[in-house]
DNA sequence: TATGAAAGTTTTAAATA
DNA sequence: TATTTAAAACTTTCATA
């Protein structure tokens, strides 16, 4: 999966994480290059899966799902069907935005994203009915700092 | 902040979380509406503030980011300044994509995407250079079990 | 890499239900 | 008031130089 990426290919990746609606000659312009060269490097990166997609990123205040939990999970199981039916969960419910299994002590973190801390409870209740949980400790944001999609090229 | 959309409007937006490139004519057949209709309702959730942006989401792994922390912060200092200090510092470094005050014990939880620990390091190191911190624990991701930008509509 | 032409898409306007 | 039709403007895609 390792990709050889040039300083143009990075400087166009840049520019499609700000930004993917514009037009390919605004790329290129910006990038300092033309259009068909700015184009087959899109399409280069896209087939290499260095751009994976193209999506549209909503407010989530103005659709009411004004509650962000960080929710730090620690588990006695260790079966793989206890695992399978955890992630298979986790998968399912739309409230979770990220997953992660975790090394050390901890052994997962969610990002739950949900409309208050009624509806988290909801969704806590809900989990650990569907799988047995050790001990799980939940973060709740006050403020969103900094939440950014581009990654640094 | 409270903006009212109905069912049509749910399904355009689920489509355009999905995927952002489908032309409106295809969105418009999935919706079971036309291309003006839909074009209409997407303009006005835009100005709306309802839809932020369109982006290419890129696979950090392609790129060489093969590191992925959660950092929970403690710190003993509340003053305004150091708070000011901290969060320009966390909006300036483009490895910081997630940034979080917390209600509670621990202040901030940070995430942290890099080449590989000792990237990480460096990181840290230079952030606790540049303010003082009272506590850190790095959570390393062994496995991205799910991410997603798509909220429940 | 550049040019340019064909195909497709978005955007606006006018007509219609 | 919202939808359909239609047409202009713009973009993407791709062949060829």
């Amino acid at each position: 999966m390792a990709v050889r990426l040039d300083d143009m290919d990075r400087k166009i990746l840049a520019e499609l994480q700000a930004d993917a609606e514009q037009s390919l000659d605004e790329i290129a312009r910006k990038v300092g290059s033309s259009k068909t060269p700015v184009w087959n490097r899109i399409r280069r990166m896209k087939e290499a899966g260095v751009i994976t997609r193209q999506i549209a990123i909503l407010d989530p205040e103005a659709l009411g799902l004004e509650a962000c939990f960080f929710v730090l999970i620690r588990t006695s199981e260790h079966e793989a069907d206890w695992q399978r039916r955890f992630l298979k969960a986790l998968r399912e419910r739309p409230e979770v935005l990220e997953a992660h299994r975790l090394a050390g002590d901890i052994d997962y973190i969610l990002k739950v994203r949900v409309k208050n801390a009624r509806a988290y409870d909801t969704f806590y209740q809900a989990l650990i009915s569907e799988v047995r949980i050790y001990n799980v400790t939940a973060l709740l944001s006050m403020e969103e700092i900094k939440a950014t999609t581009m990654l640094p090229v």
